[in-house]
DNA sequence: ATGTTATACTTAACATCGTTAAGTAAAATA
DNA sequence: TATTTTACTTAACGATGTTAAGTATAACAT
């Protein structure tokens, strides 16, 4: 009776492909600029074939986010293993959230900001990537806490504070390529050390 | 000779009727899910007429998203009179910023995070209202730095991170509106002091 | 081995989109 | 009154996301 797995491995497969070739499409030309018949292309199939694996073309935009957004938790769960200071595993976090977001810019502007538009407030809900990632943060801000580094002593505004400035300064450098920023990485870490400095304040 | 001037007003007038139908469309639909044919339907002209005043729908955003940027910059140019201390004009500043986000959130959007994606680059141009934004902050970022309020020294850096704290923490409000955020005010206030605070240090 | 059914995919088509080219009616000018 | 200019419309193109109908082929039952 290995018929069936057979097929199912191959349906899940075909899956995948159209998963890799919709992610490569969208990650270099834009979500907008790619069309349905253009991924159909790619993995030379026709165009109606990609409907019997995704709902639609958001459906499809959301199973590589989530793809993504997994691996965004998954590089930030291995970093807090790295580190024994709190504050310097912040720090890091913060970098490494920056740049998931520019490395992936139209996965990141989905699930924080366009996503939520169209599902208001689900974007946080229970069990979604999004809450744990901010999950995550309150760990680390708790622990900084607890040891006393910062002089704030609500986790959850400084988690606040904390994500809102790593977040600005990702959606400012994907929204405005062209705009004269100060380098990059330059950027960001003074981004980062000033809010932490702020807290320490 | 008052024909020509007559005219001149009427073309004016059809041009602003363009831009409101197109602005409580975008705002209230979507960029992406309102048309051309929607937008004359709402003027009852044809869809043609709007292209002899618009180069385009990516050119109506701009012009809408121009307008947004203008009200910002006049509601942010009235306070620049009323304070002495550069640093508490920093920090009203910020907090107006936000305020507006929050009072205009689909404008606010549309302008920072949509136009953007639809024109590469073109948001911050010399010239632009939007430089102009901009530059407001960097005089009232240079007025700290002259007056030795700030630790950092360079302007530009210093002017990014303060943008990157407020768009992050506008963002944030707007998009996710049901998550247990601090007390509103509270967390913006605090967003505003912990920048300005990490300056300082 | 043969006939039947289910599966996996394709072809063709629909409505809609942004946009352009060609045409028209009315207003301004001479 | 004749001519030109202006302001707008009609019609159409190519491309889009998506659906419905059709078609082979593979799996299954007898």
């Amino acid at each position: 009776m290995g018929v069936k797995e057979r097929r199912a491995r191959e349906k899940e497969q075909l899956q995948q492909q159209i998963l890799s070739a919709a992610r490569e499409l969208f990650v270099n030309e834009g979500y907008e600029n790619v069309s349905m018949r253009k991924i159909a292309n790619k993995i030379e199939y026709s165009p109606t074939t990609i409907y019997l694996y995704f709902k639609d073309k958001a459906d499809l935009l959301d199973s590589v986010c989530k793809e993504t957004l997994l691996n965004l938790l998954n590089t930030l769960e291995q970093l807090k293993r790295d580190n024994t200071d709190p504050v310097e595993a912040l720090r890091k976090s913060g970098k490494a959230y920056v740049e998931f977001g520019l490395e992936y810019p139209q996965d990141y502007k989905l699930t924080f900001v366009i996503r939520p538009q169209f599902q208001k407030g689900l974007g946080l809900q229970e069990g979604s990537v999004g809450e744990k990632v901010f999950n995550y943060l309150r760990e680390m801000v708790s622990e900084c806490i607890q040891q006393k580094r910062f002089c704030r002593m609500d986790v959850e505004t400084t988690g606040q504070v904390l994500w809102s400035a790593v977040h600005g300064v990702t959606l400012l450098l994907i929204d405005f390529p062209d705009f004269p920023w100060t380098e990059k990485d330059k950027l960001i870490d003074t981004v980062i050390e000033t809010t932490i400095a702020g807290l320490k304040a």
